[in-house]
DNA sequence: AGCATTTTGTGAAAAAAATATCTATTATTT
DNA sequence: AAATAATAGATATTTTTTTCACAAAATGCT
């Protein structure tokens, strides 16, 4: 039911600002201002309080926010204070890479399922998830709730594999394949195109010299 | 030196343009309209157009654009008519998943060095790159003419790593740590951050419902 | 040859995003 | 208690990016 329509820019520093208030956080500090958190993150003060105003006002004038306060707030606003349930497609190189990474279970984002179709990869441990067959993909969206589903698949197989985690019931995928992916409008897809990052390098090397 | 200044989401699109001309090449496609390319990558055929315009005219009025044409204008834009030479520091899940990626090469990224500094990974073979101690950073760089760093270091040891590249005279960065990174301004610093992304989707699940 | 059709390239308009400026509020100092 | 300083929040301005819309080519049809 969205009425105003937050930049997804906004959205991605909220969540680096999240990291650097938890940063301060465990460094002790307890209040910042939006100056800090801008010199923090390589923005502009007043970007931080409007990034900031889109979703209320959570700091006092003179003064600044308060760390942990406002910590949670964003937290709150990027929907880290629930639990999502996370599925790999793909046991590869990235997925395998993907399915061992702490750091998503911190932020709340729960890996519960990897498949795969190679039968050498099949039955495989990935800390202690089992990577297990595709013909399970729907079974397991259902039975374990899951709303993300992350696409580690050769490009070829990608739009398949996102077909059936939107008919299973996915709500949101995240793309890694070179590929651009057809969804209908109500599912949120993102794509993270990592040759994409390193032309944009090399185009810059060219560019500026 | 720079005169216009080319908006980072065009130089995006071109990337993802390049490859969906590619695709029509090996179709056996040989026109094709800004219309049928936006089709193809899901953007308007206005953004195609204009998108171009920043680099010249390549296409021909009542007709479109000669796919192979154009696909080779494009590569040339992005700076991919040429070898970039890439180091790799980090050697753990996602550097070695970057690694072994076949993707990055025929793009003319070379990856030719991968190090760290654990000594079980130490003279580990990842393909046919040896991965060796981080104390040749410096050497490898300038004998191998190494433009391009990539950092899969924990983002403790971000810093540091970015710090010793951009002394050696690497001149772009990739950076995969969750750390923001000081640079000079004469670097070139891309940021890929996968937590941001999910983030990105569990905002928009919770924001949207 | 003339006319209809297609589709580029582009200037103008609109929309979106970032930045700068101003105002109000709090805390601190004198 | 008044003056001063700091800083959030609101508003205004500027800049950037996208979209629109149409004239100018090129092609093909009658
Ligand atoms: N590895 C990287 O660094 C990297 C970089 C950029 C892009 N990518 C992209 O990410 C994707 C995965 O890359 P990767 O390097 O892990 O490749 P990979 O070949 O190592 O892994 C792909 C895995 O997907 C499995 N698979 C194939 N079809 C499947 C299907 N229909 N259902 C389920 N599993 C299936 C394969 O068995 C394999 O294990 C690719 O699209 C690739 O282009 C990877
Ligand atoms: N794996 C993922 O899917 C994933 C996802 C998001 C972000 N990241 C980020 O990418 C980075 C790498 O992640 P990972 O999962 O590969 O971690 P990892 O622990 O598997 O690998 C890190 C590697 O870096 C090496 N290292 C440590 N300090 C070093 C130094 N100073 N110089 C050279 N090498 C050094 C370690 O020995 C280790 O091999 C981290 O910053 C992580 O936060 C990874």
């Amino acid at each position: 039911m969205k009425v105003f329509k937050i930049p997804e820019a906004t959205v991605m520093r909220l969540s680096v600002y999240s990291r650097y208030l938890y940063q301060l956080g465990r460094e002790g500090v307890e209040t910042v201002s939006s100056g800090d958190i801008a010199k923090g993150v390589g923005v502009s003060s007043a970007q931080v309080r409007k990034d900031l105003a889109y979703f209320g006002e959570f700091g006092t004038r003179g003064v600044g926010y308060k760390v942990e306060e406002l910590y949670n707030h964003i937290i709150k606003i990027l929907g880290l204070d629930q639990q999502w349930n996370v599925m790999i497609v793909g046991a590869g190189k990235l997925g395998s890479a993907l399915a061992l990474y702490q750091g998503f279970a911190e932020r709340g984002f729960n890996i519960t399922t990897v498949l795969d179709v190679d039968e050498n990869i099949i039955g495989t441990k990935l800390g202690n998830i089992e990577v297990e067959p595709l013909e399970v993909l729907e079974t397991r969206v259902k039975e374990r709730n899951i709303t993300i589903g992350v696409v580690a698949v050769p490009a070829s197989a990608a739009q398949d594999v996102t077909d059936q985690l939107i008919k299973a019931g996915v709500k949101a995928i995240l793309n890694f394949s070179p590929r651009v992916l057809k969804v209908p409008r109500e599912v949120v897809l993102r794509n993270v195109d990592l040759s994409v990052n390193l032309e944009v390098l090399s185009f810059n090397l060219v560019f500026n010299s």
